[in-house]
DNA sequence: ATCATGCTTAGCCATACCGCTAACAAACCA
DNA sequence: TGGTTTGTTAGCGGTATGGCTAAGCATGAT
């Protein structure tokens, strides 16, 4: 059970962003260079990058230089950790309710007891 | 398909914090006033509340006072967009999977025609 | 050899973020 | 009433973020 959890820190941070969120769905059709990752964005070339390395430093991207073109992947796996806190806390939610339903269940009883 | 959403945006954010990040599981254990909350954390009330209304904003959390005490409620549902977000980027990043699998099976298939 | 292309680096600017203290307000408690 | 508990507001300081321009560098095309 990590306490702090730089992971999910990037991750999470990484999604924050519009311009990123973005960069991501277009790199899940299929690896882009980086002006071609940059042109629906309507961002300069460094700004774009600035993001490109956001994302990478949250492992949801990454990219190699193949000649003079720097070619990015999306990287799928990078989620999973998100999709585990999601489940983590989806249980403690749903625990919660089992002790709520508990509980309830004892009112009813006690009340039964009553009449 | 939204452009914007500002709704995924501040959820992220909100999750990119590690301080916010454990209020919100302590909440998903049950209902807690500020002060419960903010103990665990080792900060300032203030700073808590700023954590808070974070929280708020992204509808992660409501709140109420009732005398002084403000009692805070985690608000499962508004995770939802999220989950709805990583689905789309799975089905996307899926069917570039089958696009691909088609793919090799026409090379393959493209070999035995040869031989 | 020259020029265009595609990044890449450096650095500026405005705003947002995250922590704090200090001071105030509104309950509740004795 | 007077004191304690529990928020709440205002505002400060340092850092991070997200945009930009300008200039540099390496590669590919002619």
């Amino acid at each position: 059970m990590a306490k702090h959890d730089p992971t999910l820190d990037h991750l999470f941070h990484a999604l924050s962003d519009p311009t990123r969120r973005m960069m991501l769905t277009r790199l899940a059709r299929g690896p882009a260079a980086v002006t071609e990752l940059a042109a629906p964005t309507g961002l300069r070339l460094p700004t774009v990058m600035r993001h490109l390395s956001v994302l990478e430093e949250a492992g949801l991207v990454t990219t190699q230089k193949d000649g003079r073109v720097r070619s990015c992947a999306f990287q799928p796996q990078a989620l999973a950790p998100m999709r585990d806190w999601l489940e983590e806390q989806r249980k403690i939610w749903e625990a919660r309710l089992d002790r709520l339903d508990d509980y309830v269940m004892t009112l009813m009883k006690d009340r039964t007891d009553e009449s």
